[in-house]
DNA sequence: GGGGGGTTTTGAATCGTTTTAATGCAACCT
DNA sequence: AGGTTGCATTAAAACGATTCAAAACCCCCC
């Protein structure tokens, strides 16, 4: 048994095919009693439109794409359900792909994407892909930055200020007597690591005195905390920071456990400040200082700006919404 | 300028776009020569199939769908990153939904893999949707069930007995002494909570002592923990639980901020165990006591699965793989 | 009764790819 | 030489919806 088709539906309706389709796509078109007789049939035959056909004879498909760092930060998940909480009121699904930090998983997601004639897409961009990325709008996608700001100021963006957020954490550290301060995160050529590391730098510089020891890692998460952290207890004993800035709050919790089972007492040997302030932040077992990221608003408002890109492509306005973080002290630099 | 189609790939080549179309799909029918000259056409293009088209004549999707209950729990997102791991190599593309528990949200994911007559759909669901599902079978897009038997063992799963994992955290609670144990999740008809909360009732029983206190939330997150102990708190002194089984790490991190704040010592007050083993369960507080369910693995092992049965979906033999979770002890339960 | 204006419906063309069956061509066999 | 085999290529017919211009219909007024 062959699945129902609009002609199916016509049929049983007594009315045309396009008329079903009408209904479907411009019910203000049809009147009332037919609109009702055409539902009726839709579901007598259980009547799902084929989407491709669809797709390819109106050119656009209504589903927007999201690509993120890293599936497993709740950061992410929570700029994803902003995303998604201003998406499903206007019925566009949307389709979240994991790069997991990998420029070849981005890579696919973005081939994905073109194939798909997405409408929209909403990056937090691994490597430089600004020539992908044109190369999708130049075919009709439109293409909205995360926590990211674009460069060349060419796609709207919406981020928090990343400068602002390594400057907070760092004078904190430095205002609580700390000046050796290991910074983990990695790798380095990513836009948010680079610009916390920067800014931190700045203030340290700014302060007069301390002193910032960068221990790079491959990946934020846990592991990578316990990996870089590793890398600074390895110092002579005299080199060894006495507070640790991490580049997002999985990189600190990972720091806080291996410092705990070496028996590092946190803070008052080494304070660690980490930064999204994720939900977990604050149960760890030494509540952890970070600096809080509006994940979810910014997610919403990412949307919200995609809306209205593909409502209106040519309104060639670039928008940069930036956010502000805000430090969020708790015992791991309470002392 | 439009953008570059077969047709113009082929003309650039100097053949037919059948060929061309052979060279994308079939490359061994087609000469080297030939294959090379039309992959230069279409990197001089920048051609990029168009996925519609492809797919309305083809009649087959890619894709993969994956409903999960709850994208900010990190179980689910382990579970995805399982699934990830093992359709990247297929290059098969993940389109993750979230259900959220909304069955409304869940009918929407429904539809919309039923309309992109996805090849295949993962879905662990929130309410009873078997019907939604043999239609979708019926269509031709094979399904399996994640973390959840069909009763009516009509769909392959993939699993984690449920039955066991809350048998061995009731037992462990009373091992250390524990008689009034407050089990906190919900809703109550979800697949998961039913299965754990009768395996703790039956556990008790067979024991010979002790009692389950039913303390119903309407989600599974930590603020739905918050609310759940504030029930049993609000009992009567003789009557207040000793231990709190929560029927997942989300919501025992609910339980323990809410405790720790209202001064209630855990574990010497109330003991509490929690149900995952997510990451952060170790790094709480309070350490939390678990019941660790193999998430990545279970999502690998649903997408081989998943993978075989689109492979033949004739081969009706329907496969049920049941793995086996693990008592995880810290210092929330050790007394 | 004919004409005008507005709404509703429809036939036919179309979107861009894949597929099928057929063709062309060269080499090989007897 | 004639016939066969096999490979590479192609023309043309799908796939299932939406769209556009045109037809049909309705109501009302002159």
């Amino acid at each position: 048994m062959p699945v129902a088709q609009v002609r199916d539906v016509a049929a049983l309706a007594g009315v045309s095919p396009a008329t079903v389709s009408n209904a479907l796509n411009h019910p203000a078109k049809v009147s009332p009693e037919t609109l009702a007789r055409i539902q009726a049939a839709i579901d007598e035959l259980g009547y799902i439109r084929n989407d491709a056909a669809r797709q390819l004879r109106a050119g656009t498909n209504r589903a927007i794409g999201m690509i993120v760092l890293d599936i497993a930060n709740p950061f992410f998940t929570d700029v994803a359900r902003g995303v998604e909480d201003v998406l499903i009121d206007e019925q566009r699904p949307l389709i979240l792909g994991n790069s997991a930090q990998e420029p070849a998983r981005e890579t696919t997601y973005l081939d994905l994407f073109e194939q798909q004639r997405m409408s929209g897409v909403l990056i937090t961009p691994v490597v430089n892909v600004i020539d992908r990325l044109r190369r999708l709008r130049d075919r009709g996608t439109s293409v909205v930055l995360v926590d990211r700001m674009s460069r060349v100021k060419e796609f709207s963006s919406v981020s928090i200020d990343d400068r602002m957020g390594g400057r907070i954490a760092t004078e904190h550290l430095l205002e609580i007597g700390r000046r050796r301060i290991g910074f983990i995160g990695g790798p380095a050529g990513l836009a948010q690591v680079k610009t916390r590391l920067a800014a931190a730098r700045k203030a340290v510089e700014q302060h007069g005195s301390g002193e910032i020891l960068f221990a790079e890692t491959d990946s934020m998460n846990a592991q990578a905390g316990r990996d870089g952290i590793e890398q600074l207890l390895a110092l002579p004993k005299k080199q060894r920071p006495d507070a640790i800035f991490a580049a997002n709050d999985l990189v600190a919790l990972g720091v806080l456990q291996a410092l705990t089972l070496a028996g590092v007492r946190v803070p008052d040997d080494i304070a660690i400040i980490g930064y999204d302030d994720i939900d977990f932040a604050a149960s760890a077992a030494i509540p952890l200082s970070s600096v809080r990221q509006p994940a979810h608003q910014m997610g919403s408002a990412a949307a919200s700006m995609l809306l209205d890109v593909i409502a209106d492509p040519a309104a060639s306005t670039v928008k940069h919404l930036t956010l502000k973080p805000e430090l969020v002290v708790r015992r791991s630099t309470s002392a």
